[in-house]
DNA sequence: GTGTACGAAATAATATACGATCTCATCACA
DNA sequence: TGTGATGAGATCGTATATTATTTCGTACAC
């Protein structure tokens, strides 16, 4: 009887998950990396079965793009796509602030303004991975309580992207990193206060579309600016 | 080269998740039964490799829950399951719907008009699947052109998850379907008047949540009435 | 020189085989 | 009568092997 989970080993199949999700999300593989059953199945020590699997587990979160008989590479980072999952993840990120509210404790509160206390430090150092961490730590807070595991799910599914994405690439956009912590204490400012849980919703939903509208508007200057395809990346 | 897509044959993985799929939806394969690798391998003719990858992808979707070194079933139906999965429907379709909106042409209002008629009609002869087709003919109209495929992806995984929990176990409450009629006309009307987006996503959304109310309340009053667990399926 | 046909190498897709794990019935013993 | 041990059967998990498909290099024809 397996009542011991702590020597339970994991499946191969989900070691294959795992190992190839935190290689996608830390672009140790990045996007457009051919994932090759055989390679990655050696690696592991694994056989391939598992590993195909994983990665038609991934492909159905969109991490990964898979094409029959062809096989599978982590999908690619256009801003089309960016646009799509921040979209989307505003939309279930907002109801799950707002149905998490209710439910948050003074410490709860207390815990997101320090750590936006901390990301509002960040912002004399230039640090994109320190800050996405804090970023997501300030949201975890916010949705820990969302009552809907599916919805709650879905949240993650969209961070997972983000990251897959690599973020940082996108969102860094001179001078929105400032705005968002000024919306975080306005978040905060309305959990505290019972707001309407529309309005706190709404207030969720674009403080994420804010931080898309920034990208979008850069990303036409920069295109109309300079018409040569060059992509500085930071 | 693959490029006549009619001889193309179906992968036997895929041929394996629609079967599941199908008798899922149809309740060939209800809530709880139980799926084994090997007779579903030996009924379709293939080996049970790809049928196991069908399953864990449904198992991602949700449709069926999966137990390492024990098997699959079909996902229960409990009204907590309904309740989160009408919830988070009524989120994704609710923006869908409303994203839709300005790309509608006067045919599809007028499709979706028709559609209605024929579902206040239908009222007169009791028929849960024909009633529940028609409502799905009509809100397909209405997010049809949603331009976020996640989100449009969201909305039909939550259709395919209503379908498996049998919808009409749950959602058929007296006098509910007369008010559903009503409410889609107040949305067509809304849509028609170019209203206010905000205003368009909470009419759907809330047009689902009052399916979803209107059973808690039928739920509460039943378990209240009559508090022996007898469970008298239509 | 350009395009097409062919074939070898790489890779994916799936069948088969076997070992691992769980379930459940049975039985011993208190 | 109840509780725990035991083993057989069922089923899953995955390694290995085979087949199918694609890709790409090379040679040949025009």
């Amino acid at each position: 009887m397996a009542l011991n989970a702590t020597l339970a080993a994991p499946s191969k199949s989900r070691l294959a998950y795992d190992f190839i999700k935190a290689r996608i999300e830390d672009s140790r593989y990045s996007p457009g990396y051919r994932l090759v059953l055989g390679a990655i199945a050696g690696e592991l020590g694994v056989s391939v079965v598992p590993v195909r699997e994983a990665i038609r587990l991934l492909e159905a979160e969109g991490l990964v793009q898979f094409e029959r008989n062809v096989g599978a590479q982590v999908a690619m980072a256009d801003p089309r796509e960016y646009e799509v999952t921040m979209q989307t993840l505003s939309l279930v990120e907002g109801w799950a602030t707002a149905a998490s509210a209710p439910f948050m404790t003074a410490d709860d509160v207390a815990r997101a303004r320090a750590t936006n206390d901390q990301l509002a430090e960040s912002l004399h150092h230039f640090d994109p991975v320190a800050f996405t961490r804090l970023n997501l730590d300030f949201h975890s807070v916010l949705f820990e309580h969302c009552p809907n595991p599916h919805i709650l799910d879905l949240v993650d599914r969209g961070w997972a992207r983000l990251r897959a994405l690599r973020e940082s690439t996108f969102s860094f956009v001179p001078g929105r990193a400032k705005e968002s912590v000024a919306e975080h204490a306005h978040i905060l400012d309305l959990i505290e206060g019972s707001a309407d849980p529309v309005e706190l919703e709404f207030a969720a939903r674009n403080h994420r579309l804010a931080t898309l509208d920034a990208f979008l508007a850069h990303e036409r200057a920069r295109l109309h600016h300079s018409d040569q395809p060059t992509q500085e990346s930071a």
